[in-house]
DNA sequence: ATATTTATTTTAAAGGTCTAATTAAATCAA
DNA sequence: TTGATTTAATTAGACCTTTAAAATAAATAT
């Protein structure tokens, strides 16, 4: 007779798809009976009951009956809905940009639970300056929130620039001064919880897909304007990465042969037409007044206020980015596009002017264009996209740990 | 007690999944011992033993003793090697162009068991008439190589157009006078096997996944130039279809702002430049002599030979097909992409000069570019996709039959 | 109270996969 | 030739998961 088997469970545990399922349903519904759950997990209830005791278990979800769902007749046993417990997990997300590092804690609903900034040293670190500044930072965020350290089950970090996120590597970017870069590594040598590295634009894609505008939506794509032009695409639920694990350069995309220098040192990128630095550069020769917020706000005023000039800059601007953005929509076909950001580009560029050369671009059959929609964010965008990016990472491996602890 | 569980099996009924990945694993490999596979599918012997006796029981794969593999060491039993059986299935495909029909026939394995060409009627049939066209078509053909139409296991067809593939929908297509067509309904109505569409371009990606470059490839990515520009994208190895199913429109493009007319009434489509009819158009002003293989052969003669009109119509057409790719490679960074296609295009494009203009177009990181490869296939290409395409739904259909022949 | 209705949990059968043991089929060594 | 050795494939039995069906729970309606 065999000795009782090891409890390897081999292959593609079904157990772990489940639980990882029924948490997704519950997070997406916010809060939901266990009835409900089954019908959409294709799942029988009895499923549900085992799955959902391991996750109160664990203390991942929680029993949240005080509004009875007003759903279906009120007979009956009254269903008990389930949420997620926010208590189980905070996170912090970190936004390293170059001039700032903004930061929030969420907990594991996605609430907020604190918010911190500071300003770099200087733009550009060496890798173990980096992890000294982002640990000190760490530290005193969570002090002025009255968090510790230790209560945080995981840190999610975006970068500008070329990132590896499977590997943890940077390979370059602006803020660093070395590439190839392992800096996710190197904070988890220093930080107790795991860490999280990604690019910036995949980071905001992940935080409309958690929390924002692609909730629910399989495939969409997230471009953001702001000192660069930056693109995440979902397809299929998940963040698509391409070989490097870096994400799409749409900035970099070319939307006119030997066009306007860029500062990749290329021409002709789409960014060295919309983003801010092209579009300040323009404003160059036109002697603009000093204004409140900015050289980029004069110009905008100087638009508004009639100057052709300032009017011509934004119309090129906007025509190239309708360009770019029809380019994507007969590439992807999706179901839908985010312009997500906090700066004012999109007042100018999501103009009708903008969606009607974007629908003179785009090859015409009978559909109808896809969603186009505007999401402006707080400043906190970024960084709550870091969060929701380790809550993903801290899910997961919740759930991996409730297999282990049951052998 | 309860009376035996219907055999329902719900969820995700693993040897589903199983079955399928074995049969893939033995596909691509050629041909493969049990144990190999076990290793590949990180699966256990025994499951696959299970697995390949389903398999074998159901004709659709064979062993293969006559040599052993040269693996491993002579001593211990030897390993018998598992292949596809050819016979298990033939499956035709269809490819629809605007001037004719090619067809081909392939059998289980993939080889080619037949083929078949004739003219179109008209550039443009109604619906019904294309349904009787193909129909009749498809029984010459089967006449012409001694196969029964009763021994097909599946047709798969493509044309040019955009096409909703899962819901067997043609909403345009150059070769059909009504637009929204229920193509693949109306021809399966008169055809006792299953019937497969996609658009043109899709199915040359499908046939390089399964025959040709993109073997063993998670995500590339397919260029096909011909009459017009299609792209196939390949992610997580299934096909990518746009919210609308339709194929990735890569031809429409834009490469310039209020650029060269295109076919379909825009301006600056990447078409408008590379695509045969906007060298001809070009051409048109030079006066060339009559040559044997046509207009096109008598310009690339003519800039051959040093005419410098004509290589001034190569050379922007190289650059912006060369941009072209760049923003593909900046979106999407893949790790292939394959020129596929029959026509004389490739030899002026696939230049030295188009991969140089691609290199300076892409940011550069570290990583080298990706491998980009042309692949000139025959005739037969676009045919032969549209078979792989129904070899992979007979395919799936034969391995959920296994399931029901058990219950 | 009791019946009815609906949600959840329990129970037991069915079907998977896995480990370990066994059998099969070859070579190697005397 | 025979037995040891080696490697592949199959079989046996343990264990895990899911599911249908039965049982239980918790409410309202009568």
């Amino acid at each position: 007779m065999a000795p009782p088997p090891k409890n390897t469970n081999g292959l593609a545990s079904q157990r772990h798809a489940g639980r990882r399922q029924v948490l997704a349903v519950i997070r997406k519904a916010g809060q939901i009976a266990r009835i409900d759950i089954a019908d959409r997990i294709t799942g029988s209830p009895a499923t549900v009951t085992a799955i959902t005791a391991e996750l109160l278990d664990e203390g991942l979800i929680e029993e949240h009956s005080p509004k009875t769902p007003p759903s279906s007749s009120p007979r009956g046993r009254p269903r008990v809905a389930l949420k997620i417990r926010g208590d189980a997990h905070i996170l912090a997300g970190i936004k390293v940009a170059s001039h700032a590092v903004s930061l929030c804690f969420l907990d594991f609903e996605g609430r907020g639970r604190g918010e911190f900034e500071t300003r770099m040293p200087r733009s550009a670190l060496s890798t173990s300056e980096m992890v000294a500044f982002l640990h000190e930072t760490l530290t005193k965020a969570c002090i002025a929130n009255g968090l510790s350290l230790d209560s945080l089950s995981g840190v999610g970090l975006g970068v500008a620039g070329i990132v590896d996120a499977p590997r943890g590597l940077v390979y370059w970017s602006p803020t660093l001064t070395e590439r190839n870069a392992p800096l996710r590594d190197h904070l988890a040598e220093i930080l107790p919880m795991p860490v999280f590295i990604d690019n910036d634009a995949n980071l905001v894609a992940k935080a409309e897909q958690l929390f924002g505008k692609g909730q629910g939506v399989r495939d969409f794509i997230v471009v953001t304007i702001e000192q660069g032009v930056g693109m995440g695409i979902v397809i299929d639920d998940r963040i698509y990465r391409g070989t490097r694990g870096c994400g799409a350069e749409f900035g970099h995309t070319k939307v006119q042969l030997d066009g306007a220098l860029c500062r990749c040192g290329q021409r002709g990128c789409l960014e060295a037409y919309v983003a801010d630095y092209a579009l300040l550069r323009e404003a160059g020769t036109l002697n603009l007044p000093d204004a409140p917020h900015g050289q980029l706000d004069a110009l905008f005023q100087a638009a508004k206020g009639g100057n052709e000039t300032a009017r011509s800059i934004f119309h090129r601007a906007s025509r190239m980015f309708a360009l770019g953005l029809a380019n994507i929509i007969n590439i992807f076909d999706p179901k839908l596009i985010i312009l997500s950001g906090e700066r004012m580009q999109f007042d100018y560029f999501y103009a009708q002017e903008v969606l009607d050369a974007v629908k003179t671009s785009v090859l015409q059959i009978d559909a109808p264009l896809p969603d186009i929609r505007i999401h402006k964010w707080g400043d906190l965008m970024w960084a709550k996209g870091a969060a929701a990016y380790a809550m993903e990472g801290v899910s997961d491996i919740s759930v991996q740990e409730i297999g282990k602890n049951v052998g």
